[in-house]
Order: structure tokens, then sequence, then C-alpha cells
DNA sequence: CACTATCCCGATAATATTACTAATATACGA
DNA sequence: TCGTATATTAGTAATATTATCGGGATAGTG
């Protein structure tokens, strides 16, 4: 029930770019810098994200990447699905037809259910969520 | 986020043993014909279940596997936790320690409520009750 | 226009995990 | 004491994950 380091640095790459939203394009070197990853892996993660309409890019000099939306828009969950796929921990979840047994496997229901918790959490949280409790632990230090 | 087919079979082995509980010991190969997965692969899933106390074995001839307490005392998470380890899909919920970032990382947050979620789900699920919703199935076909 | 900054794409290397197999040791019962 | 069954340990093939690399496309800048 691990998550990949693909979901780990997305979400806080995306966090990284909610803290700087409405400052312009932000290059993936500086997020991979501050957020201390590989800057070739990075760009590799946000792929998807571009693809999926939650970042922007410009292109070229003075380019980078920004947020398509603003942080209250873009749900946890969104991130997640884009470049880990769907959350379901087991894959009969979201198609029954890879397992003959689905019809009447009761281990199923309990990984649908275990799914819906999951996104339960994740679909309640925003960008921006993350970005008031990064400040208040920032200002109570 | 996925669960392993460890997860996946050691809960599909103990629920086959909870359809079988007080017929004495179970052959490893008769769970794993009933439920389709390799024996040889099955025996070591059932190691660390039986480490943890929740099944017993008989070696030697008639010898088998079976709950070492009754199905309504064994819960999802227990086996689980003993096949898988943690539910926590990032190691540093478990220990602050690995990364540097823990003390005042707000992801980290996130991944600490993702595990409650999951382990509130299976917490609330027994053996019993998987037992009692396939009966249940089984009766209205 | 030439130059440079920046992202884009495809390939692939390195590593870790997963799933499974093999062989031998050990225990129990008749 | 023989046959049956699990215990234990080591090995391995397949796959997935993680990360790196080279070269190319694009867009500003001087």
């Amino acid at each position: 029930m691990k998550l990949s380091t693909k979901g780990r640095y997305a979400t806080r790459a995306m966090l990284d770019l909610a803290l700087h939203f409405g400052e312009g394009p932000i290059l993936v070197k500086d997020i991979s810098n501050r957020q201390e990853v590989s800057d070739r892996y990075l760009e590799q993660i946000l792929t998807p994200l571009k693809a999926g309409g939650l970042v922007r890019v410009v292109r070229g000099a003075r380019g980078g990447f920004a947020l398509a939306k603003p942080p209250s828009q873009i749900k946890l969950l969104e991130i997640i699905q884009l470049v880990e796929g769907s959350t379901a921990p087991v894959d009969c979840v979201d198609d029954l037809h890879i397992c003959a047994r689905s019809g009447n496997c009761v281990t199923r229901e309990v990984w649908i259910e275990l799914k819906q918790a999951i996104d339960n959490v994740l679909e309640s949280m925003t960008l921006e969520d993350l970005v008031d409790r990064q400040n208040s632990s920032e200002r109570s230090k």
C-alpha cells in the first residue's frame, strides 16, 4: 500500500507551485532544488500533470511551470490520479473482468470500501488547504 | 497505492480458513486449489500469519493450518499488517527520522490522515463479517 | 539573426520488488 | 520407522520503479 515517489514528488511539486502561485512561470530546476529531487525526473512527473490540465507551461527563455488554476480548485486526488492512475488498491475494483472471481468475491467489496475511504480523504483536500497549513506552521515558529 | 498479492492472497486464504473453521487442520494445497494460487507461494504468505499468532499449524501427517482464534476475533487490519507491514502510504508516517523534512512537512500530515482512513476500514472488518457476506450472497442465488 | 534558456521526448541504465520455484530439513501419526 | 505434510532457506525470472542521459523543439533576448 505504498505511494510511489511519483505521487509524493508530484504532490510536493504542486504544493511548491501553489506557494508561488501568481509569480509567473517557475523553473523545474528551482522546484527540484527546493524539494531536493532530480530535475530530470521531476520533468517526467510534471508531464501527466500538464496533460491533465493542472499545470500550464511556458516554453523557451523565461519559461517554466505554473498552476493552471488557483490552488483552491486543485484537489489532491486529481494530482495522485494523474501520476499514479487509480487509487484502487486492487485492479479488480476498477475493472471487474480482470478476475473471473470478481462476480462473487467478498474481498473485492473490501477493496472497494478501501478505495472510497482513500478517495474521501484526497478528494476533500486542496492545494490551498496545504498552503494554509504550511503558512500557519511557519508562523508558529 | 496497490496492495501486493501478499495482502490479497493472505486475505483470501484467511477467509478460506474462516469458512472451514472448526474442521481441524486444512491443507495448504486445498486452500491453494480453491483460491487458485501457487501453494508454494501461499506457504510463504502463511508464515508471518503463524508468527503473528493468527493461525496455528499442525506439522506432519494429517497436519495443516487452522485459525488460531474464531473469525470474529480476527481483523483484516491484522492480516494486512502481518504480511505487508504497515499500511502507511509513505514511510515517514511511521518513522519521522527517515526524512529530514518530516518536522515541518505538510504533505506528511496528508499521508497520516490517509493511513488513518485506511486503518479505519480494515480495523472495523473481521473475518466473520466476510463469512457472513459470503453466506448471504450464496443464499441469494 | 544568433544566442541562450527552457521544456520535450525517447531510450535506457540501475535498482527494487514481486511472484514463484527448488531442495532439503523437520515433525507427526499410524 | 515409514509416509505425509509443513518449515526453512536460498535462488531466480519477471516486472515495476526510479533515475539518468542525449539530443531536439520552442521561445524569448540582445
